[in-house]
DNA sequence: CTGAAAGCGCTTACAG
DNA sequence: CTGAAAGCGCTTACAG
């Protein structure tokens, strides 16, 4: 069935049959309703990709995530309690406005050509990019076309430095510093003077921010920052068990634990039951994301919430926007996070 | 930069480039290494509508994820411990083998409209659907229309009786009623006798095959279903949480229950454990599902692991095999379950 | 208000 | 081996 059968049992031409279907002001109420009707007697749906090459949008945003350092278990992706909200958030928020959503994994550096691809053949009208190791020269390639874009957690700066035309592009982040600020004052708060950290990735934007923040807050305060207790990390889990693990070799803990999320904190908490160090008796741990795992495990986990639920739907509404203008101006947004305390804190043990 | 551009650039017709993109035999290696050379150098992409349009396939599969009643909340979809794998996974098979994937929720039956649409529009070249509620109706209208589909979770005899023209139609599923009853004997070896069960939702299909086996292998063995033991639920927590609150008003506990989804079994752990009911050694509880939660709750949850690895893959591989094929015979797999044996479960006390 | 026609960017018989 | 031409199913100036 296309427009030409419908036309033709309308009685009308094809031209009007496309008026109709893209609500023109100029066709009159009776040729309107004759030809809606026959469209619906016949369940038409014009093919999308007919419009498209005629110039129409193709109602269709991409979401790209790119997770390259995450080893063997990579296919894990949307479990990462990172992701999953995101695609859950970006998709439902799409859909609501009449967008399907596109997706695509980004695993290696040559699955970077398939979303490239996606943009050149003109399968989405814009797309939204997150994950950590945004390639500043991919990003400059997406932007040099022309394509919508918006980034989900990017350094501004560096797009800065790259002195790109930022005419169709939008940075979406939240506010990993100042949460982790609050995060680190509260064990200060709570008397601790030996915090530790377990570090992020630290080619990430939040895994830098989150570092910085507990650096500077730290010195602020007059607190100490031990070598040896500035764990390495890299968000996995793994990392963490195998740095606390050494941490407790070593003999000397500190009295608080400040991980860079979720996964790592409970993976954290974990190795020190497993050695007989409580929390929080012995140690308090926070970490940060607010993952859905944080207020199931026991004890139930301090932590910082990430405003993924605020983000997500910005973007959306962000790449829309951008599709829809034609052009606008380069725009950034940042959303706060919020220490949620629960059970893994409390005043060290003199 | 179209594939006009790229003829007049390697001295060809477009008649030539498409026979080079296309990767037609006839055409010598000159003349093949003349125009790829013209391309790489534009990076020029070929229109994916025009392809489309021209009869080309759209390396484009759908997925259908269907959530209705999951009410207020009903946004998580993704990080539902169910969906969120199937996601994963359907997305990465599908990539890996050079497909996009598009992706739409359906929380109403208004949202089956859109989906047919992806269809009727030609967005994609065919789809999988997986969740629950999935109208038959609904899917008469797909099949009918000679769209490759793929079931996840379906029950056979429904596609039967409605006698579909099952052509372009594969369903996949899990082995529930085995896992269930490996679960239940493996409480009964244990020495259990009184043995309750919180059913999942009874208009799915994994809701009746876990209740069935449940009901049969307890007659088998001669154990007593006992009515307050047989707790409803909807395979999410907050119905698991007030089942469980009402049968510890009820003053009298089983020795074990059974839990339709590990989300349920959580959440009847944490409404025991805060009224003094210890698990394991006061009461067993068993999950189904394996869920991300399962191995971090403590104690360590005692579960049936579903085979959503498997189920995911093998549907993408089938919808891709019916999309490239033109036609192929109805067909079907189901997946083994494994008992995953953690610390929830012990001999009851005498 | 409405139709004939050109055009979107490809692919693929067809003819040579 | 290769080009000219028709066709895929729409949209949208253009002309009336």
């Amino acid at each position: 069935m296309r427009s030409e059968d419908i036309a033709k049992l309308a009685g009308v031409s094809r031209s009007t049959v496309s008026r109709v279907i893209n609500n023109y002001p100029n066709v009159p109420a009776a040729t309107r309703d004759k030809v809606l009707k026959v469209i619906e007697q016949h369940h038409y749906e014009p093919n999308s990709f007919a419009r498209a090459l005629a110039g129409k949008s193709t109602d269709t945003i991409g979401l790209f995530a790119i997770s390259m350092n995450e080893n063997a278990d990579a296919s894990r992706i949307y479990q990462n309690s990172y992701f999953a909200p995101i695609v859950d958030l970006v998709v439902d928020t799409a859909n609501a406005q009449g967008f399907y959503v596109l997706i695509h994994t980004i695993y290696s550096p040559g699955d970077f050509q398939k979303v490239k691809q996606a943009f050149l053949q003109k399968r989405i009208d814009g797309g939204i990019l997150v994950g950590t190791q945004k390639d500043i020269n991919f990003v400059s390639d997406m932007v040099g076309h022309g394509a919508p874009l918006v980034l989900i957690d990017y350094d501004i700066t560096e797009i800065i430095a790259e002195r790109l035309d930022k005419n169709h592009l939008s940075i979406i982040n939240s506010r990993d510093y100042e949460g982790t600020v609050e995060a680190i004052e509260y064990l200060i708060k709570l008397g601790h003077r030996e915090i530790g950290i377990i570090k992020g990735r630290m080619s990430t934007f939040s895994g830098r921010e989150r570092y910085l923040a507990y650096e500077s807050t730290m010195m602020k305060h007059g607190l100490p920052i031990l070598d040896n207790f500035v764990l390495a990390g890299d968000f996995l889990k793994e990392s963490a068990y195998r740095e606390v693990l050494n941490l407790l070799h070593s003999g000397k803990l500190p009295t608080a634990l400040f991980c860079s999320n979720d996964a790592m904190a409970v993976s954290a908490m974990e190795a020190l039951m497993e050695h007989g160090v409580h929390v929080p008796d012995d140690i308090s741990i926070v970490g940060f994301d607010d993952a859905l795992l944080a207020s199931h495990v026991s004890p139930k986990l301090t932590t910082v919430r990430l405003p993924i639920d605020d983000m997500s739907k910005a973007a959306v509404e962000k790449i829309i926007e951008l599709c829809q203008s034609g052009q606008s101006a380069f725009s950034t947004a940042s959303f706060p996070t919020r220490l949620v305390v629960r059970d893994s804190c409390k005043t060290p043990a003199i």
